[in-house]
DNA sequence: GTCTATAGAACGATAGAC
DNA sequence: GTCTATCGTTCTATAGAC
């Protein structure tokens, strides 16, 4: 049920592979992070970035699988809801918890142009779709434009550096609450 | 005083190149555009867009310039205003209308993060800097946090095609009445 | 103001040795 | 798993004719 994105190669060296790729890709875009820029930063040479991932797509896909998974699963959560309320609650914490968590995976998806097109093309914007679908549901158009500029502006205080030394559960907490405060939530109706 | 960013070139199909680059660049970012596919776009060859500007760089910088400017007006502004929330209130009103009227270049300069680094470069990214000192200004976590997810928030409603269609006026009035809910501001303090 | 033609570098990707 | 070497393409940018 979670497998999602297909296979994925094994190794150690996939890990760090990640984690370099993710970095750059978040601080210059996919388009503008090239594998030999990858290769040096790993301190290895550009071939043996093509050993884990046969293409760049296929790299950029397998940094960001993690948070398409997750995705899935809290579409998922939000629409097995049943009540206007619980919904939107059920979304702010789902994509707080989502945005906090892997916040620089978070920043690529939403903030680069190109890994939408990317996405879409690999069948796999399904659970952005969803959830586009779910912002547009509210009936008042006041709603709709606080929960898109709500997800989208998830971003900013995620990638300013004095806000993210407050740490994961403060951040999490303040969020929360302009989440709520925004979209005039009352709080935790069927917990 | 509003010169901000120097000598641009003039004629008219310079208004052309900088609609059609504002497009794509919205649409694939400025580093997945080349200037091949702009002059494609535009039906005309890639020296006639080299003609307009001698780097892509500039020619950048030249499409961004309007904002820059109305962004430095902006955070003078503000700074002039004094006491807490009627300089909240200028810049809810003032990035909301910079964000409607140039919805596109907002987009890629706020989402597009190799932009950032040539705003920088070319010490143009004063308006911004200034920007976020206002936005750190406040005392508490909470109203910076508010602060710092509205201003990147903007970019959702912007960019989202149903919420478009509403049309600028609807917009700018929805987003300032967001704002002013997301930062508890009462309504036009010496306006 | 626009064109053709091209230089020179960087890109994604592959082959084959170790 | 990593390397060197290389292929073919695309990129930014320039030169020079019209």
């Amino acid at each position: 049920m979670t497998t999602g994105t297909g296979r994925r190669p094994r190794g150690a060296g996939r890990l760090q592979l990640h984690d370099v790729a993710l970095r750059l890709f978040a601080q210059h875009g996919v388009e503008g992070t090239s594998l030999q820029a990858i290769a040096d930063e790993m301190g290895v040479s550009k071939a043996a970035v093509y050993y884990h991932y046969r293409t760049k797509d296929e790299l950029i896909l397998g940094v960001l699988a993690p948070v398409v998974d997750r995705l899935t699963a809290m579409v998922e959560r939000i629409t097995a809801r049943r009540g206007r309320q619980a919904r939107l609650d059920e979304l702010v914490r789902g994509i707080v918890d989502l945005a906090v968590d892997n916040h620089e995976q978070f920043a690529v998806m939403l903030g680069d142009p190109a890994v939408g097109l990317l996405l879409t093309n690999h069948a796999l914007a399904q659970g952005w779709d969803e959830l586009a679908d779910l912002v547009r549901d509210p009936a008042d158009v006041s709603t709709r434009v606080a929960l898109s500029l709500f997800v989208t502006g998830l971003l900013g205080p995620l990638r300013d550096p004095e806000l993210t030394t407050l740490g994961p559960e403060v951040l999490r907490a303040q969020l929360t609450e302009v989440g709520r405060r925004l979209l005039q939530i009352r709080r935790r109706p069927t917990p």
